[in-house]
DNA sequence: CGGAGTGATTTA
DNA sequence: TAAATCACTCCG
């Protein structure tokens, strides 16, 4: 209920608001909406009628209505992505531990033939079950909805953590457009095959139970 | 008004229509989007929502989304994977390692959150802790984007995966559209949480590690 | 909050 | 580069 506070607005002229508020039910729950209230208070709901009101007034060719901050760069609404960010590091660092990951019949075979870069098994935390599981899974999180998904969420919500993470990554690598769009890649697919593998296997599983279930009942 | 025909189609079971709407505007007017709609009226965007809400009730390999019709001679999508295949055999080792997640306060929390009705828990095969969450994080890496969101298995009420993993759950529950939409929004939730959780807390123990690491070498 | 309409990004 | 998929805006 305290959700409603409204900010000022430096992208805007003096006494402008900006408000967000959360979807808290439905399928668009933990979405927000952005409101922007003039000075005498009048509401706004998008970007296009701000800018009938403000006319010529004020330029809004780089104004994001989202994130109520003039966008340098270009004219239009760009998420741009570029090669030095965090995110990119980041899913370098992890796609280095995925990217030998082989499928076996034996679970701890498996986590052998992992088989991670020397360096980067002694930089990386404890190769304990769980730390393994934080690894793939943040790996996998990172390579989904890539720009609006978990990723920027947290990107956005822990500079500090992103920024710490991925400085002594930096010295370790030159990272070119080329790499990056090749280990990007390389993420995407490995995290659908587990994806593939993680349903297909439920559904046999499932199906097993099920079948189990009913013979039991009939014998 | 301009009708939009929605026309049968064919390949598709009795009851399905296919309508093609012409963009009108912005950057790519002239442009078409092709939507399906269910015997019952659900909207379908994308080749792969389709499929996902189709299952394995049809085989839509050789089906061409944009008109709607069969292409015996491309084949491109395979959904279908079985046990014994490499992807299955990778999906049985990260089960054993999700298995042996434990839970941070955070993660307790999100569990918690969930609030699933106390007769399905009880109705499950093993009640543990420890499976509950290796089902929710399977659910949540299944839900992803080849599933689109994770609401598209409760969503759209995928016949053939819910008649295999819910089958015994079914059976105590009389499940209205209702409870099901308020499950999704419990999920996406829920998986929010988890997202976040995870990828702040591996990211924080890497950071610490590799401060660890640098300190011991310059001492 | 929903969802049609359109932009943005990814895939082939 | 276009086509396909996905994400988001904007207004009811």
């Amino acid at each position: 209920m305290m959700e409603r506070k409204r900010t000022d607005c430096p992208a805007l002229p003096p006494g402008w608001k900006k408000e967000e508020v959360i979807r808290k039910s439905g399928l668009s729950a933990g979405k927000s909406d952005v409101y922007y209230y003039s000075p005498t208070g009048k509401k706004f709901r998008s970007k296009p009628q701000l800018s009938r009101y403000l006319g010529n007034t004020v330029d809004l060719a780089c104004f994001d209505f989202r994130t109520g901050k003039m966008m340098p760069g270009k004219l239009q609404k760009q998420k741009q992505r570029f090669r030095h960010d965090p995110l990119s590091l980041a899913k370098l660092f992890w796609e280095k531990r995925l990217k030998s990951l082989r499928s076996s019949d034996v679970s701890e075979q498996v986590l052998r033939t992992m088989d991670l870069p020397k360096g980067l098994q002694a930089v990386g935390p404890d190769p304990s079950h769980d730390t393994l599981l934080s690894a793939i899974a943040s790996a996998l999180h990172m390579s989904s909805t890539p720009i609006t998904g978990q990723t920027s969420v947290a990107a956005e919500k822990n500079p500090a953590i992103w920024l710490n993470t991925s400085q002594p990554l930096c010295k370790a690598f030159t990272v070119t457009d080329e790499q990056i769009r090749d280990q990007e890649v390389k993420v995407s697919q490995a995290r659908r095959s587990l994806e593939e593998a993680l349903m297909a296997d439920s559904l046999a599983r499932a199906a097993e139970n099920t079948r189990e279930l009913l013979e039991g009942k009939t014998a």
